[in-house]
DNA sequence: CCCTGATTCGC
DNA sequence: GCGAATCAGG
């Protein structure tokens, strides 16, 4: 695969739009996230997002530590708000929470309701009080597109991981947890129309 | 272990 | 210019 015109296009555009290198690189395929890493390098849109061009004259023949300054629009493998300074994109979130809470459902997703909250279905409810014995109790840091982050216990406490466990294919929580995020409008009759 | 981007250097 | 290998880190 070469860089076209258009696949240079596509990488810019995700690249601007925070998607990761490997995320780019599966998208265009036939590329490896090095190369599209490489290739952000070589376009010279490795990071900034509007600032003055601040010509770093490193004349160090030694890569011990480089590293001049890294914004990092990107905090996690969980999506969430872009850094303020990016400003490209409107976060249309009427729905207040808590910054913990905000912090840890990415945005567009089902709030996961908490136990108390909300009417989950027995089953449902059973499965995940079960599941969350085997949960991978793991930090924020640790999440990733295939960990189930499903918030347990109270963010303001010690008590407090995410489940871990496998997520389901394209969903951001486990089997047992998205069981619970996803209610098919339980309990109301829907009107007929 | 999963992932992230950054850098180097032979091609 | 390209990108695998490697580095540095969350």
């Amino acid at each position: 695969m070469s860089w076209t015109d258009e696949r240079v296009e596509t990488l810019k555009r995700m690249w601007t739009e925070g998607q990761s290198a490997s995320q780019i690189a599966k998208e265009l395929g036939g590329v490896t996230r090095n190369a599209v890493i490489g290739k952000v390098h070589r376009l010279g849109l490795s990071n900034r997002v509007g600032g003055a061009p601040e010509p770093a004259a490193a004349a160090a023949p030694r890569p011990a530590a480089p590293a001049p300054e890294k914004p990092a629009p990107r905090p996690a493998a969980a999506e969430d708000a872009p850094a303020p300074e990016l400003a490209e994109k409107k976060d249309p979130e009427p729905i207040p929470m808590s910054p913990a809470r905000k912090a840890i459902i990415p945005a567009g997703q089902p709030l996961p309701p908490q136990p108390s909250a909300n009417e989950i279905s027995p089953e449902a409810l059973a499965k995940v009080t079960e599941i969350e014995k085997q949960a991978k109790k793991l930090t924020l840091m640790e999440l990733t597109e295939r960990t189930c982050k499903w918030p347990v216990g109270d963010p303001a406490t010690e008590n407090f991981w995410f489940c871990g466990l496998p997520v389901q294919q394209g969903k951001p929580y486990c089997e047992a947890h998205v069981g619970v995020a996803f209610q098919p409008m339980s309990s109301r009759r829907d009107r007929r129309r």
